[in-house]
DNA sequence: ACTTGACCTTCCCCTAGCTGGAAGCTCTAT
DNA sequence: ATAGAGCTTCCAGCTAGGGGAAGGTCAAGT
């Protein structure tokens, strides 16, 4: 397979690909004419950090996970607790999130939106008032 | 006053402060050692640029919402458009961010997280399973 | 006067995770 | 033979700064 296939296949943009093979998560094997010959083992392998990436785990973690993924002996919780990890990152980032969507919402509502100078949300983020 | 007071009165590191001069947000004096001469308008700024950053928005949503900040005549409505806009990628990033929590929290629940090498968490990123 | 330490300056490289584009080779079809 | 698609490498850039080197400056203490 060339590298147009396995990105139609994996879902991946090739430049995605051979970024992923520059910082070692894939090492497809060449043909004679230079071009990239990926294998089934490659393809899952991309499949896999697709499906990983999506699910908002970054490089390295997607590193150790594909690392597991391959190790048949790996027990549960090495995984487990990557998840675990990320997920406690993910539910930061909602939280962090909500309180600005709170504080947004606030000052949204409280602006006329007109043709007037007077602003509200530019009153807060401004030196006069608090935060 | 000088960038060491000015980064402690506006909560931002000097280094960034820097880098708001550097990208034209702020245009600080110049002592004759060279020192940047930071005047109370300076330091407004860089409050308000504080704010708006821990609110999310972009530097160049930034750029916009200090113009505005600026300009009296402004109309309010400019400035509830951004705003708004940005509210809406906070939103998105909100739902995005709790898809990717609801199927961990699954994976996870899932997972037996012990010494065995079965893992639901890997069964579904791999390549026998759909997502 | 001298030294020490804190503070300031510019400069360049580094981060994450790619994306875009240039220059050039290869393959396939006509 | 040639066009166009597909492949290659390399270089640059994006966000929003952070780290650290090399060096100038200021204020206090001895």
């Amino acid at each position: 397979m060339n590298i147009g296939e396995v990105s139609t296949r994996a879902g991946l943009p090739a430049k995605t690909i051979r970024y992923y093979e520059d910082i070692g998560l894939i090492k497809p094997l060449r043909d004679t004419n230079g071009y990239r010959a990926f294998r089934q083992q490659e393809l899952h392998k991309l499949t896999f950090l697709a499906r990983s990436r999506a699910l908002g785990f970054s490089i390295e973690d997607c590193r150790n996970l594909l690392q597991l993924y391959e190790d048949q002996g790996r027990s549960s919780a090495d995984v487990k607790a990557i998840a675990r990890d990320h997920l406690g990152q993910i539910e930061q980032k909602i939280s962090d999130l909500k309180d600005m969507q709170k504080t947004l919402t606030h000052l949204i509502d409280a602006c006329a939106g007109d043709d007037r100078p007077d602003c509200p949300i530019l009153n807060s983020l401004g030196v006069a008032q608090g935060s």
